[in-house]
DNA sequence: CGAAATTAGTTTCATTTGCAACTAAACGAT
DNA sequence: ATCGTTTAGTTGCAAATGAAACTAATTTCG
């Protein structure tokens, strides 16, 4: 036993997944909060709403991932801020919908050349071919970690 | 103004690398609670510790990419599970070493095939190419995201 | 129909995290 | 040596997170 592969653990996958992300997120999220005021989960609100004229809470947990706890909270902070206005679902009353107000969608527009430009900075050093490789790739880990039990 | 290229969430990078390392991490972190008893950070410490003989926390804090606190909590945790011993640092009074113990081995070997067969299953769809490419991308995504301003 | 089970969303509470203050030792300049 | 500064590590407190309980509306099915 204990003869089997060694594991190093600074080539371990799930460990170099998790320092990349939370240097990137920390930068991110330390950016978006300073120059807008957000936290990265109202950002993924505002921007998934910016893509959808209306969307109840449950239709953007499947859209951002994010469970409903978080997502009540983002749209509770993002209301406050008059970034977003609730609208009645008449369908369904113990639902709503949520959709930008023009402050946040004059908000998001502000924010949008800033994000692409953190990521153009990020992938600076990546040719078009790499930067489509590494969202692949991402794309399959995610999938895979999904998936198996 | 707003007509610069539009922003995809679900094709921003940022996102992507947050939502795989979530996921992943969500579902380690599970496993290794359930099966071990630990945290993340406690494997991680355990398992730097278990390549090098002994480390002052600083040292740790160095080769796991943690803070401080979170190595020093981690450090308590192991330690009183009987995981690592604390050894005095002659040179420098106000720091000591760690070090696994006997029973932090035994757990560690234990550990160290499922953390593997945890990985290959996670990478099952790649090939070798595949993996050491994305290692590769993640290595400079971090690089990119921490010397940029 | 109407009681039981389900689903949407929020709130409460316990845990986790992260910053800032703290203690103690070492360094450095006079 | 001695006083100010820096560094190692811990702790205390406040904010963030997550699980489970809760409210309210909806669906299911006897």
């Amino acid at each position: 036993m204990m003869s089997c592969r060694p594991l190093i653990l600074d080539a371990f996958l799930p460990y170099r997944l998790s320092v990349a992300s939370n240097v990137v997120s920390t930068r991110i999220s330390n950016s978006y909060r300073r120059r807008f005021g957000l936290k990265v989960a109202e950002w993924r609100v505002l921007a998934i709403l910016a893509e959808s004229a209306r969307l109840t809470p449950q239709a953007l947990v499947g859209a951002t991932r994010m469970d409903k706890i978080s997502i009540s909270r983002a749209a509770t902070a993002l209301g406050e801020r008059g970034l977003i206005a609730i609208q009645p679902n008449r369908d369904d009353r113990r639902s709503h919908f949520l959709a930008l107000t023009d402050e946040g969608r004059a908000l998001y527009a502000e924010i949008v050349p800033a994000a692409l430009d953190l990521e153009t900075r990020l992938l600076d050093s990546f040719s078009a071919e790499e930067c489509a490789q590494l969202a692949a790739l991402l794309r399959r880990i995610e999938a895979a970690a999904e998936s198996e039990l």
